[in-house]
DNA sequence: CTGTTAGCGCGTTCAC
DNA sequence: GTGAACGCGCTAACAG
């Protein structure tokens, strides 16, 4: 059960196998005639190019590397499903590693990715990656390396990120126009850099509203934290008339808070998120969210990089591009 | 910038590069000690074996293609966190493929894959799909396949699931067992063959219970509707002291529409749920849970495949395999 | 135990 | 325009 071989179609063609070659590449050599029979009989024969053979002779692999921190829910699922849609149309392949958070893991994995002659690497860095010396190594092998969603700042390398403080200062403005006068900010961990500036985003307009409006924040590393904490809050702040809740695990946070409260006191606070659009579905209540478009993402990340390979050796400027979102409004109902 | 090859070795250990393939592959023709000198000087230069190269005289790619549905949540992120977690330990690499629940799709990716010249499929059904046609040219080209979560009964392949009529009977006795008296199980799209499987499983038990135990099955195609349709059932029958959601989605919409009626009935129903592990903790309520394990499916689903390919040719029994997980506590509450 | 030879399937340089 | 020959890096068959 041989596969058919450029050979097979060179015989049935009566030629040699480089003119097949050359006409399946559409060089300019061949005649246009010759080209036309050539391409008949390959279909009809059915032949496919065998990429290994053609990798292995154009020096490349056809494969990247996808270094993230974990497959969690809802975020990186919508970032794959958009770097699988852009790489398939360019017949990629993926190895898909794990950091689990972890700098060292991640280290491990650019190493083995490297040796294992992938042709780029796209890569979300963990939480303890504080630099980036270790990706130098890519850049000294010659891989094209993209960084995208985590990110660091930095000149050495491309970087595709959500611009976490524009869209968090949309949310701001929106909540002022709204004519609120007491706004709660639950933020999720700092130490995450995109919470950070969504943080600085938001404060660039809520601490010019001095006397105007009261502005407070408060701070969780987890959901039942981010509930907790505003519960406590509220309880003492009834007049409370915003929420702006900066991540999808601060969301549900906020959103179980706001269910135990309800059926005490009367609450009913403008509540705007910055989403991957998964969970407002399934909160009955109306929020203004930003929708964290994963997809998109993943699908810039990807051409990014493929443009990076393709290329390879000319202009060498790191790019350096902030995605933003527009706030859409969201609201689900089955009263 | 070239790569240090075999050659390099061979060269500097002063032997024949076969001698070094030898060597390395860790060969019984081969002096212990000369191996270990070769395989050191291979570490002193920084040799890596080329994969390409090596896959291309080995007639064989190391790369599977993986064909699903689409990438939602959360379940299946974390299969495809199960499936890397084995294959990185192979080295495979992988071709993501996504049919949108299209037959169509499917078919074309499968044929893609074929001549794409992939090791093995791994594959997740459409719920289009409703028999097995397209997968047997995948057979005839001898690509092993291994059909896995969305499966359809056969003996052409090897099909690994979950076990979804015993886990829903577990489901069914621990209600008994609780002395509930009156039982309602919301059900989702009944298309989907898991779902059928899950109904049949509880009603096993259920069915038997005739004058003890008043059951009632509610159906629905999405959150909306279960919520919906369980909210008319409640409002008639406020004595209703167990509920089993089948699925997530079904969970959510039970727990919207508890919500909804607590606050004018008193409710606290024995709420049991097949699911996948990410809503429970984020729902406010207690809820006894059967933990559908993706990441285990998904480890095991590789394995098979991984084996079938290692055994090519050899014993050609088509392998059956139900996992069954076992039935977890969980207890959220920030009260 | 080890060296020699050949070839996996393709693209490309050099001839003609 | 097209054919012949070579090589990408590796391993398997055949010698010795």
């Amino acid at each position: 059960v041989r596969k058919t071989t450029i050979k097979d179609v060179a015989l049935r063609a009566g030629v040699n196998p480089s003119t097949v070659s050359r006409a399946l590449n559409d060089s300019p050599e061949i005649s246009d005639e010759l080209k036309q029979k050539i391409k008949t009989i390959a279909d009809q024969i059915g032949y496919k190019t065998n990429l290994m053979a053609k990798n292995l002779r154009l020096r490349r692999s056809s494969v990247i590397a996808l270094i993230i921190p974990e497959m969690v829910a809802y975020f990186i699922p919508s970032v794959l499903q958009g770097i699988t849609k852009l790489l398939n149309q360019h017949e990629y392949k993926l190895i898909l590693l794990l950091t689990k958070d972890l700098q060292q893991l991640e280290e491990q994995h650019i190493d083995f990715s490297i040796n294992a002659g992938v042709d780029g690497i796209l890569i979300s860095l963990s939480k303890q990656t504080n630099n980036l010396q270790h990706l130098l190594k890519a850049k000294e092998a010659n891989v094209p390396v993209v960084i995208f969603d985590r990110i660091l700042p930095t000149t050495d390398f491309d970087t595709l990120t959500i611009d976490d403080f524009i869209e968090a200062k949309d949310c701001a403005i929106k909540i002022i126009e709204n004519n609120c006068k007491h706004v709660v900010a639950v933020y999720g961990n700092e130490k995450i850099d995109n919470i950070k500036k969504r943080k600085a985003g938001f404060e660039s307009v809520m601490l010019k509203q001095t006397g105007a409006v009261k502005y407070t924040a408060i701070h969780s590393d987890d959901i039942k934290s981010a509930a907790f904490n505003l519960k406590n809050y509220l309880q003492k702040n009834i007049d409370v008339d915003a929420i702006f809740a900066n991540s999808d695990e601060t969301l549900i946070g906020t959103h179980l808070c706001l269910e135990l409260l309800e059926n005490k006191y009367k609450l009913n606070p403008f509540l705007v998120a910055i989403s991957d659009n998964k969970f407002p579905e399934y909160l009955d209540r109306k929020i203004l969210f930003l929708n964290h478009d994963g997809e998109t993402l993943g699908y810039q990340a990807a051409e990014m990089l493929i443009n990076k390979i393709f290329k390879k050796g000319q202009d060498n400027i790191s790019e350096v591009i902030d995605i933003h979102f527009k706030l859409s409004n969201y609201l689900f109902d089955i009263r």
